[in-house]
DNA sequence: CAGTGAGCGAGCTTCCGCTTGACTT
């Protein structure tokens, strides 16, 4: 048996150290924390200091037992969890658990994972910090009482099953707040002049742009007016040179970002394909906020650089991170090898790779070097100038090697080319000139990318939470992914002819159109207004930033880590307390639309049990006296906040009765998938092509008959004998279906419709016999779209 | 796109940060 045992958080980690260490050394995992508070319950102690209630969650049992037997076996436990506030905590939690002493047990730290860097830290041992454990256990609580408290107000003041967070709900507000922007923005239109020159060979064009846009139509015309009888000379000719710097070596976010940008992925697609390339012992640690790179790495990108490009494309750079709340207990991401061109996997892997490789070298290249020329004309009699610029390559130095994209797509107008040479005071000649109108532009949405870029900004959420906080924020329905389609706009074109003529022309163009964008729900909006007026404080965009100057002072020493979480507590629990008790006549978020006018019952529209409905005629009390209130769900695209009662009553046209088909009535609605024909206990959906509130009788039978003729494909076998049992045609092919439950054919069965009852019946038997273990539960979120 | 189309209600839901599985009916 080896007589030290090394303990890491990860596992592909203590597999490359293991082999560093040689045979005295056994390297395990810890797999991240192996405590936490209880799961069920608030798991801190109120009356004894806000003593936090550990355990051991159940998936960490095995684990744990394990660590514990070979920490007994071994003479001298080495703590290698991150240095940084979350890594210190494993090693305490990991040596209160192992029943660890200062004799057997040390902790140690490494930033890079080479042997030099792992023998250094063995030999340069050092104690837990446990200012640095109640920095994290005060992080830990904080959020705890956060989540926990926040969270049942909405379940009772808006709707089950909802969340609120520290971390989540201010991203929610993030994207709520964009939207109003957006829906409050007014556009302006100016107007764009630009002119095309002829140089005195009478045939060199020169285009440029007029420096100054033009509010108005008499301004235009009177500028256009003016072109035509102006002379027009070379005021100017400036050349400047302009360096370009390469951007630092990927972090999480950054990674995420690009990836979003140049290859399309999500950001969880992102970190699913980074994770593989880690386990393969391709790159270094994807969740990272650091852009440091370590000697090796250096040397190694010189080495690369000078080799492939020449010593003048290479150009010693140290980065420095400058996100907030940064931890840095890792590299920047990047190749462990640089020299390893490209890799095998699939085209994903293979892509992000290269990204990541190419990232890293140029961050270790020589700037950029422009040529930017400006010439300048003067239009005589004019204040106005026109202006052309043009930029020229002199050295592409890293360009050579990556471009950083951008979500500006304005910013690709700016590629300009090469000028014609022009001498100054030079003598041009008008060809032509248009006035185009132009209108500002609203802020844009956020994108997955964007909103981890926004959230890095104001230090929330770390490099292991961003992918999951979007999911989350997304599973709780306070955001969807979706497309905005584009409006038409008309706008003004003015061009001066060659004979002096000005013409107008009416152009029209589309806006707005969005896809793949983060959009508040209702319910979004409805919990994020609620909690910005409760809870303002917690919202706050600084909250984070200024509760993690407290977590410093802890890790110092010079503040106790339950009297910062007791300064808390005192202010945020009595104001729990007061929102909870307040008693309110309206819902949360309810609007008032109107009276209806059929039975002159108030229409409200709020969030229910299921979601956003509208409801007719108030609630019943406790005694159940009194008419029902009527309800209805709002379609896709309504909003509780811009629904009108018009709309609101249509609503309730549905279900509506469409006519009779044999013997049996035909009921048009709309469902959670959309709209749909009841007929004989059956449903079948209506297509976007035809509408519930107007489909006709006939247009009814056709689909009921459609959907009729396709059921009996689906198919494939049934038993007299046994009807319970059916082979059916599914969307993975033909499968069994018996009592409710659906079961694969082996891929080995050729022709599933020459199989006998018996050996269907042999297939379900098999896989129920399998241990309950092996057959997991499926989480019902995943039914959803 | 196999199947769901309801409506306060015994119960239950929830946070943020560390880390990877085992599962695809």
């Amino acid at each position: 048996m080896q007589k030290n045992l090394v303990i890491v958080e990860s596992p592909a980690k203590a597999k490359t150290i293991e082999k560093f260490l040689g045979k005295d050394y056994k390297v395990l995992s810890s797999y991240g924390h192996i405590r936490d508070l209880k799961a069920k319950e608030i798991g801190i102690d109120f009356n004894h200091d806000y003593a936090p209630q550990y355990v051991i969650p159940t998936d960490k049992r095995k684990l744990v037992t394990e660590l514990k037997t070979a920490a007994k076996e071994a003479d001298q436990v080495w703590l290698a969890s991150d240095e940084d506030r979350e890594g210190e905590a494993i090693s305490w939690h990991l040596y209160v658990v192992l029943g660890l002493t200062p004799e057997n047990s040390k902790r140690i730290v490494f930033h890079e994972i080479t042997k030099k860097a792992i023998l250094r830290a063995i030999e340069t041992p050092r104690d837990i910090d446990i200012n640095l454990v109640n920095a994290q256990q005060a992080r830990r609580v904080l959020d705890r009482i956060v989540g926990f408290e926040l969270s049942p107000i909405l379940w009772k003041k808006v709707k089950p099953a909802l969340s609120a967070g520290r971390v989540q709900s201010v991203a929610v507000r993030l994207i709520v707040e964009r939207e109003r922007e957006i829906s409050a923005f007014q556009s302006e239109g100016a107007y764009r002049v630009t002119a095309t020159f002829l140089l005195p060979d009478g045939t060199t064009a020169l285009r440029a742009e007029l420096n100054r846009r033009l509010k108005t139509e008499e301004e235009v015309t009177a500028l256009l007016e003016a072109c035509a009888k102006a002379s027009f000379t070379i005021e100017d000719i400036s050349r400047k040179p302009v360096r370009k710097s390469p951007a630092p070596p990927f972090t999480t976010s950054t990674l995420q970002q690009e990836a979003a940008r140049k290859l399309g992925y999500s950001v969880a697609q992102t970190m699913m394909i980074a994770q593989h390339l880690y386990e393969s012992g391709l790159i270094t640690y994807m969740r990272t906020d650091s852009v440091n790179l370590s000697d090796f790495a250096l040397a190694a990108s010189k080495e690369e650089i000078t080799r492939t490009f020449g010593d003048r494309y290479y150009k010693f750079r140290q980065y420095h991170t400058k996100s907030k709340g940064a931890q840095e207990a890792h590299e920047a991401i990047r190749p462990t090898e640089m020299a390893r061109e490209s890799v095998t996997g699939n085209a994903q892997e293979k892509k992000l790779y290269d990204l990541i490789r190419k990232r890293t070298i140029a961050s270790q290249m020589a700037d950029a070097e422009l040529e930017r020329t400006t010439i300048t004309v003067n239009i005589a009699g004019q204040t106005e100038k026109f202006v052309a610029t043009g930029e020229v390559l002199t050295f592409d130095g890293f360009l050579q090697v990556y471009r950083e994209s951008s979500d500006d797509e304005n910013e690709r107008e700016q590629d300009n080319g090469i000028l014609p040479p022009v001498k100054q005071g030079e003598t041009l000649t008008l060809k032509d000139a248009t006035a185009t109108e132009r209108f500002t532009q609203r802020p844009p949405r956020y994108t997955e990318a964007s909103l981890v870029r926004r959230m890095e900004e104001l230090g929330i959420g770390r490099p292991s939470t961003y992918a999951p906080t979007i999911q989350t924020i997304q599973n709780r329905e306070y955001v969807t992914k979706g497309n905005i389609e584009g409006v038409s706009r008309t706008f003004k074109v003015f061009s001066l002819s060659k004979t002096g003529k000005i013409k107008v022309a009416e152009k029209s163009e589309v806006y707005g159109a969005d896809h793949n964008k983060l959009l508040p729900t209702d319910i979004g909006m409805v919990v994020n207004d609620f909690l910005m007026g409760t809870f303002p404080d917690v919202l706050d965009y600084n909250f984070t930033a200024n509760v993690e100057k407290s977590f410093d002072r802890i890790a110092e020493g010079e503040l106790e880590w339950t009297k910062a979480i007791d300064k808390f507590y005192k202010l945020f629990h009595p104001n729990v307390v007061k929102v909870t008790e307040a008693r309110t006549e309206h819902r949360v978020g309810e609007r008032e639309l109107g009276i209806d006018p059929a039975t002159g019952d108030p229409v409200f529209v709020k969030i229910g049990r299921f979601g956003p409905v509208v409801q007719i005629g108030a609630s019943r009390g406790d005694d159940k006296s009194g008419p029902k209130p009527r309800f209805a769900t709002l379609r896709k695209g309504q909003s509780i906040e811009t629904i009108t009662l018009e709309e609101a009553l249509k609503l309730f046209e549905l279900p509506r009765v469409v006519g009779e088909y044999e013997g049996q009535e035909m009921v048009a609605a709309i469902g959670r998938f959309g709209p749909f024909i009841r007929h004989d206990g059956k449903f079948v959906s209506i297509p976007k092509a035809l509408d519930p509130m107007t489909i006709t009788p006939e247009e009814a039978i056709e689909l009921i008959e459609e959907k009729k003729k396709k059921d009996e494909a689906r198919f494939v076998k049934t038993f007299d004998m046994e009807p319970d049992l059916e082979i059916l045609n599914g969307r993975y092919g033909p499968y069994i279906a018996y009592k409710k439950k659906n079961y694969r054919i082996p891929k080995s069965i050729e022709d599933p419709s020459a199989l006998t009852l018996e050996e269907c019946l042999a297939i379900v038997k098999e896989a129920d016999d399998k241990p309950a273990s092996e057959r997991k539960r499926v989480p019902k979120r995943t039914a959803r779209k």
